[in-house]
DNA sequence: GTAAGCTTAACGGTCGTTCAGTAAGAGCGC
DNA sequence: GCGCTCTTACTGAACGACCGTTAAGCTTAC
């Protein structure tokens, strides 16, 4: 009866391992030597490379997605929702940087049976949650479209992270998730664009 | 004098090649192939791999980058401005996958070194003329943070298309550019809130 | 004894890279 | 004109390293 199996030990090095240096960076012999065993031994407890990785990829995702059902089940109102899941949605994002980059590739290289699983078996409900908070929240406009956007500025944000302390203007607080959040909070709440500015309503 | 050099021909496939595969995917062998050479005719042109790798970006993001000074140039407002770069960027992202698949796997894995001489040589003046732009446009709003947030919402639409299809209550014009565009902008210039929802002013 | 859990040691293959060699042409003394 | 050298562009064949994977054997617990 072991405290932690190996098997979960696996698991868990190997989805770091992928998610901060990507599928093909990683070999059998990088996991194993992390974890402390042989190439051999993931062999016992795993198929081959690619059921490592998809296995990694379901339990991380899996995990971490659980808490979004019950921020928003915490939320009053439908206005505090969309706070709600903003300001934990731009927290994983940014300080999980495991999880989204794991995310970010998988949007980017995953092959067409792996995003169409994932998508149906993991994102959909998450999704579908956050498409009933826009539509409500949203008068005229495509509360899928809203949904996305939601979703997009924050990953957008923190893919552009990496390379904002190389571009002028930049101060340090542009990448802190609190000042993210409310900036993105902002951007749906009212208009960007300040009418004094220019002249109109 | 040849009609297109040998090593021009190379970096043109070997950009398309790295950008829809991934650098780690594409190997030598693969792009000499291709271009109809051997592989060893690839280290005459290139010192190796990685500088193979850099010039295709070099070469790919410089030439993409160029019509973004004139369109923003032909805009006389500074309302025609962000239309005109939100109508241009998202046109790009969407419309050449190569090129934004390319930015996005290099916002993700570039290493330090690249990131910073990117951001530093290419990206650094089509975001300062963005930060520009937004810094007339927004009133109290940071613009740097602003700007980000446009580039990043594009970007982020541009990549969450891949699974849009696999989730419920999809269009298809979810992922066409200009639907795209006019939703950024609309996100823009007013509030997603719809006052008549809730009980605020 | 036997099964689970793990190791040792190797396999075939692909990778980036190198290096000796070659064909084509430019420049040049004669 | 011819022969000669040197450079440019490129090829064929190999190098060692690393990859995913597997067969066979060794423990330990029941």
């Amino acid at each position: 009866m072991p405290e932690t199996s190996t098997r979960d030990t696996i698991l868990e090095i190997a989805s770091r391992l992928f998610a901060s240096n990507g599928y093909a960076a990683v070999s059998m012999r990088d996991v194993a030597a992390r974890v402390g065993v042989t190439q051999a031994n993931l062999y016992y407890h795993f198929k081959d490379k690619d059921h490592l990785i998809r296995d990694s990829l379901a339990l991380i995702i899996a995990h971490k997605m659980e808490p979004m059902e019950e921020c928003l089940k915490a939320a009053h109102s439908n206005k505090e929702k969309i706070e709600f899941f903003i300001s934990w949605f731009v927290r994983l994002v940014f300080e999980d940087r495991v999880f989204s980059k794991m995310i970010l590739r998988e949007l980017l290289d995953g092959d067409e049976d792996r995003l169409q699983y994932l998508s149906m078996e993991v994102f959909k409900r998450p999704f579908a949650l956050l498409v009933d908070v826009m539509r409500e929240y949203t008068g005229r406009v495509d509360p899928t479209l809203s949904a996305v956007s939601v979703a997009a500025i924050i990953l957008g944000h923190f893919q552009l992270s990496r390379i904002l302390p190389y571009l002028p203007d930049d101060r340090a607080d542009h990448t802190a998730p609190d000042v993210v959040a409310r900036h993105v909070l902002a951007m749906l709440q009212g208009p960007l664009h300040d009418p004094a500015g220019s002249m109109e309503t």
